[in-house]
DNA sequence: GTGTCATTCAACCAAACGGTTGACGATCAA
DNA sequence: TTGATCGTCAACCGTTTGGTTGAATGACAC
C-alpha cells in the first residue's frame, strides 16, 4: 500500500519474492499453494507476502478459511517510468521476457528456496 | 560487476542512491562533488557508489587523484525487462520522466540526505 | 620532502532483514 | 463438540545494511 520506490524496489530485490510474482503471473494463489514449491516455512511465505502486499504489488484477499493472493502488477508502473527513463534503450524486448518465464516457470524450476530466477 | 536482479533492485531501492544516479543523468562526476548535496559523510557516499559500481550501474575511473563516476544505464536492461514483462502496460510515458526529472534536479532539489527522489 | 586534497579502509554501531519455532484465532468438516 | 486445516502473530536469532569516526593511501603543489 505504500507505492514509493523504495518499497517497491526493496520488494523486487528478493529472489523467493520475484518467484512469487512469476507464480501470480499464471493465475492467483492460495497462500499454502504459493509457499509449497519453497523449502522454507510458511511462516516465511507469509512475511513475503506481507511485504508484497505493502508495496501494493499484490493482494489478498480471504474467501472462507483460504486467502487467495492476486497480481497487481500496475504497482509496477512508477518503478518502470523511473527505470525507462534512464534505460533510454529502444522498445523493450517482451519476447525475451517470455522466453524467460518459459524456462523459470515449466521445466526445472522449482523447488527453489534460494538463489532463482535471475537472482 | 554482479549484475544479477538481485544487486541491481537492491541497489534502486535507496533513495540516495536513486538521487545519485539521477545526478549522474546530467554529467559524470567526481565522487566529492556527488557527496556534496548530501548531509552525510564522504564515506558513506563512497559505500554507496561501491554499490552502484557492484550492481554495473556507475563506473568509476581514475584520473590523476580524482576519481569520476559515470552512469551505466545498460545496466538497468534485465531488470527493465522484467518488470515491463509484469506490467504490461502501454509504452511507458517519457513525457511524466521528463517532469519528474525537472522537478527533482532543478528547483528545491537538493540537499537531502533523508528520503527524496519518489522514496 | 612537506603539506594538502581526494578517496578508501577498518572498526564500530543501531536498525532492518530473512529466517526459525511455537502458540494462536478462524474456518470448515465430522 | 471435536478435530484438522489455513494463515498470522510474537519472540527470537544471525546476518546485512546504512551510517559514523579516525586512520591510511595516493596524487598534486610548493
Amino acid at each position: 500500500m505504500a507505492q514509493t520506490l523504495d518499497t517497491t524496489f526493496a520488494a523486487l530485490a528478493d529472489p523467493t519474492r520475484r518467484a512469487i510474482l512469476t507464480m501470480l503471473l499464471e493465475d492467483d494463489m492460495a497462500v499454502t499453494d504459493v509457499a509449497e514449491p519453497f523449502q522454507m516455512s510458511l511462516a516465511a511465505i507469509s512475511k513475503h507476502l506481507g511485504i508484497l502486499a505493502d508495496a501494493g504489488l499484490i493482494s489478498r484477499e480471504k474467501r472462507g478459511r483460504v486467502i487467495w493472493c492476486k497480481l497487481e502488477p500496475d504497482a509496477l508502473r512508477a518503478a518502470t517510468v523511473w527505470m525507462q527513463g534512464f534505460g533510454q534503450f529502444d522498445p523493450v524486448d517482451l519476447d525475451a521476457f517470455e522466453k524467460f518465464l518459459e524456462s523459470e516457470l515449466s521445466d526445472p524450476g522449482f523447488p527453489l528456496g534460494e538463489n532463482t530466477l535471475g537472482g
